[in-house]
DNA sequence: CTGAAAGCGCTTACAG
DNA sequence: CTGAAAGCGCTTACAG
């Protein structure tokens, strides 16, 4: 591996030409006569700059750190796909790097303590939260990359009075979905969640209470089942519901792939949708429109709000701008799973 | 941002020790009582050694490269993020980061010219083909990555001659997929190809030829049809072909995401599946199962492709092995799109 | 058990 | 237009 010393003695010039005009081919630090032999050295030893010393020196690397607590892949679930797009889309084009450290630790904060550890030195870091987190765990993160001094932005938690840069969802979307269902009749509506422990589990059940009570309904404790946000599971835990005997005429689910589950359920025990049971997804995830009947399910942006986490950290990166709070809004798509209740 | 010279004066030793004992806490040149005074010290100037110039100094980063040229969000494939999972499994668990650089250029080459940049003086790199590429572009892509002296492995590239570690499926997918409507009787199939210039797009219509020859079966182009390897396309091509008056029996599709936009086209056109058309699919993406009718597609190991992968290169980069080729079956997984042909 | 010194491969004032 | 020198924040022989 030549180095840039090598290329200057090659070139015969000093290491100072052979750097500045790399960085900047058109400077004027540097005749055409200069130019041409350290092209020509950097052809002949076929020189590629080191990128770690480069950032290392220049004291800004490109990359920024993305950290998922989450011992399952990432590329795995539809929802962080789609989020990771967004950050992409836009870290890229501002010729940032992605760096995702592995994923150490037998708890979320020890995980994220472990990522931490891995991306210091970078130019700024993504924090998720993640099904693994409770807000605890989510809090106790934030100050931990806090107090490390690296620019951050966070994602996927609720919204969170810290004063630091983060993009979060305006209504937890039960409250929509819950509303929606209210509104058109139903008064037993399933809950399937996601897991107990899981912060965003616990926020949609609290909204989902709360809309519930708008509406001078009791709650339930039968009525919150969870389904661990996966297919199989859901389709298990619906199937368990059924033979326990609750009785409902709605079922929301915190993902669509657990609706997913809830169809084949509910088609086992040979209930229709939505003429003996109406059903609403969330994230309006790319196959929700070709299940049977269409899914009518809440569509979080999710792209969207990882192109503007991206942007605000560009900005706390670039201009250090001062930490900003971003919330977007849902929207309740509307097909064919859910209809009045008479 | 504090660093180790912080700690080293604030503990009252000398900066080898900190090091010495940061990287091994049950070292024993570092005294109990020096230790302790090293731990105030972090814990107070809550000191994280910087990744990169550990990685610099270290010659050694635990991060690798993964070059995708492709200009559209690596996640939003199910295809890429199964693949990427794999990887990401491996590499987690043998402690590398994974880093992903911009996709900056106008062409697959230049692409990969810029990722390199951006990841050189790492570890090691994975090199993807995508169908941004002609097989021209791979090989001149490999030749770069050989000339850069990182350990690198090439993954979703047909099976090359070069002596280059690589993870590659046996045969083309398609030749199994014509072989098997083959013996179901069908005669004319059409074949729903991603790009006209893509690398495995022609790959697999070489086969397709193959196999039609082998069954005495004369090759008709027009029979061929491109979708893009997306939903939307595929169906636009498939209402076209049918628009067209071309005659067949069977469809097979190079993806998944395809055959949804073939089943949606056949069905307005009131095609029924497999009454009328059998249809078959590649990749066995999660959705396939809940098609209807339930999808016959072809499942790639994509997952176990990004295991073998990164298992390569740990070994290059960790005992520096000699280049491998790896070669994984696929597997026809017989559901109900498809019917003997009578 | 401890430390001074050289070095990883670059960049960046600074001086000419 | 060009170069010597210091420095980025660590690690690693080496000597004691």
């Amino acid at each position: 591996m030549p180095g840039i010393r090598h290329i200057a003695e090659k070139a015969g010039v000093s290491k100072t030409v052979v750097s500045v005009y790399m960085n900047n081919p058109t400077t004027s630090r540097a005749s055409s006569a200069t130019k041409a032999r350290i092209d020509a050295a950097v052809r002949e030893l076929k020189f590629r700059p080191n990128a770690i010393a480069r950032s290392l020196s220049a004291r800004k690397s490109h990359v920024v750190g993305v950290l998922v607590p989450l011992n399952t892949p990432l590329s795995r679930s539809l929802f962080m796909s789609e989020m990771l797009s967004g950050l992409e889309s836009l870290f890229f084009q501002g010729g940032y790097s992605m760096l995702f450290p592995p994923t150490e630790g037998r708890n979320s904060s020890s995980m994220v303590r472990n990522q931490l550890d891995r991306a210091s030195g970078y130019d700024g870091l993504v924090l998720f939260g993640t099904r693994f987190c409770t807000i605890d765990d989510m809090e106790a993160n934030i100050s931990e990359l806090s107090a490390a001094g690296i620019p951050f932005v966070v994602l996927n938690m609720p919204t969170l009075k810290f004063s630091v840069n983060q993009v979060s969802f305006h209504t937890p979307p039960s409250a929509g979905a819950a509303r929606f269902l209210l509104e058109m009749g139903h008064r037993r509506i399933l809950f399937m969640a996601g897991a107990p422990r899981a912060a965003d589990s616990q926020a949609e059940v609290r909204m989902y209470r709360a809309a519930l009570k708008s509406f001078g309904l009791d709650w339930d404790a039968e009525l919150v089942v969870y389904g661990n946000y996966e297919h199989q599971e859901a389709r298990a835990a619906m199937g368990e519901a059924l033979r326990r005997g609750v009785e409902f005429s709605a079922v929301y689910c915190l993902t669509d792939a657990m609706a997913l589950g809830v169809y084949e359920a509910l088609a086992e025990a040979g209930l229709h949708i939505p003429a003996d049971v109406s059903v609403v997804g969330k994230n309006d995830s790319f196959f929700a429109r070709f299940m049977n009947p269409p899914l009518t399910t809440v569509r979080v942006p999710i792209f969207e709000a990882g192109v503007r986490a991206a942007e605000i950290l560009v900005n706390a990166m670039e201009k250090d701008e001062a930490p900003r709070k971003v919330i977007l809004n849902n929207e309740l798509i509307n097909r064919l799973s859910v209809r009045v209740k008479k």
